[in-house]
DNA sequence: TTCATCCCTGTACGGCGTAGACAGATGTTA
DNA sequence: TAACATCTGTCTACGCCGTACAGGGATGAA
């Protein structure tokens, strides 16, 4: 069950909406956090180390505090996670320059700062976060569209669709860095271990999986890059989105 | 640290390929499981409820036997959601039609493979799982796209986003679907709720987001269907997928 | 000075993944 | 048949997790 907290709530502490009321007139100690102060604090946790994600405790742990104290600022962890979430997206690039060129350049910034963020990818999937740093990037982006003369419908599904690119590319390109820390094993020697591995499981492999190794064995442009997979994804991710406006005709 | 169980095991688990020592020749109980059992039963608990998951103790208890059991049979969790990854593969069409309208087609039922199993959707992410299903999934689009005369560089990248899509489209449905369920709340209701409590707390949104109301406000087109998220995601997602494979030119 | 208010803390519950020691069943071997 | 090596499943326990609940102490208004 766990009852998540009212929307409203949710929507009220996104933009810090205080209900004007100013300065305490009441009784009780007075607060000795506030919410901008734990949701930079756990940004930084969770940059830390990408892998554990923030705990409740370990950000209590660092602002000096007991876990249970963070429920007086913020309802339950999913709520903080939709702070963090949005609070990131104040450093994504707001304007966009003109034409394709401009998404295309865009879009490659703002899988940057997923990657700077890589917690952040998983949040940002389900129903929107509607925050006020979330709400101005995708506003640049609908923006941009609706310079190009297409329709609402058309401009709609892009803004979805290019989207899906970007996270797809952030998730994979970070996944990739994270395993490789993890385990110490990076892309080109864990790639040589697995190939290894399969042919010894799978000695025909080449001859039921003919597409694959076309596929892999003659696109294979290493150069060296330990972080190859970072280059290639986004490489590809240009690409994507300059075919997905290219021929999204204004017309149509 | 958890260290990760070897690369060569976890294939070898996923081929379920035995050392061909055939027949037990070894002292000591027979089993009374198999991977096959454990991992078909995982996916059935998945299946039943998404939104929790599966739990090493709960599929024991299901199976009859101790949590530790399942550690005689697998090597960790992620394995065993590696092993549940690549059996859901198996329900996915293999074979690609002629053209781009095949390519499309065919994305879409791989979609709704996914959203049978929305617990395997993250577990896509990250490196490739290696497993036979999957592979042969992989195998259909890239002997689909050799056809084509792509070359090998531009069909890994298409391959790459296309999947991008795939999953992209599969999360965001499974997601709604998933947020109506818990909250009981549906995507239309939820969204009059959110626009209330947004223009509460933020009255001069539509002047601060102009681009946001076009996009959403004249493409609303909503026709009562209750799981119109889903089929306007499957649009997209076709219109995506055609001005992929249409802007990708043999050439190139 | 009284008192209502509010912040913070302590304790606790029920979950999780899984490490480690061990009991019992089993097939082979003497 | 008896001894043994081997393997399977269990029990217990550790250290995490999110968070419900009750209450202590500080605080400002009356």
């Amino acid at each position: 069950m766990s009852s998540a907290p009212s929307l409203k709530r949710v929507i009220a502490l996104l933009w810090r909406s205080q209900v004007s009321g100013e300065e305490r007139r009441h009784p009780g100690p007075r607060p000795r956090l506030d919410v901008d102060r734990i949701v930079d604090e756990a940004v930084a946790l969770a940059d830390e180390n990408p892998s554990a994600g923030v705990s409740m405790r370990a950000l209590a742990g660092r602002l000096g505090v007991t876990p249970m104290t963070l429920y007086g600022y913020v309802p339950d962890k999913g709520t903080l996670l939709a702070l963090m979430y949005d609070s990131i997206h104040a450093e994504m690039p707001r304007v966009v320059g003109e034409g394709i060129s401009g998404v295309v350049d865009w879009v490659e910034e703002v899988v940057e700062v997923y990657l700077r963020h890589p917690w952040a990818i998983p949040v940002a999937y389900g129903r929107p976060i509607l925050g006020p740093y979330e709400q101005e990037v995708f506003e640049s982006l609908a923006v941009a569209l609706r310079r190009r003369d297409l329709d609402a419908q058309t401009a709609r599904g892009l803004v979805g669709t290019i989207f899906h690119l970007i996270r797809g590319t952030a998730h994979a390109i970070s996944a990739s860095r994270q395993a490789q820390e993890e385990s110490g094993v990076d892309e080109r020697a864990w790639w040589n271990e697995a190939s290894t591995a399969l042919a010894e499981v799978v000695p025909d492999f080449a001859e039921r999986f003919p597409g694959t190794v076309w596929l892999v064995a003659e696109s294979e442009t290493d150069d060296g890059d330990h972080d190859y997979v970072a280059r290639h994804s986004m490489t590809n991710l240009r690409t994507g989105v300059r075919l997905l406006l290219g021929g999204a005709a204004p017309g149509s």
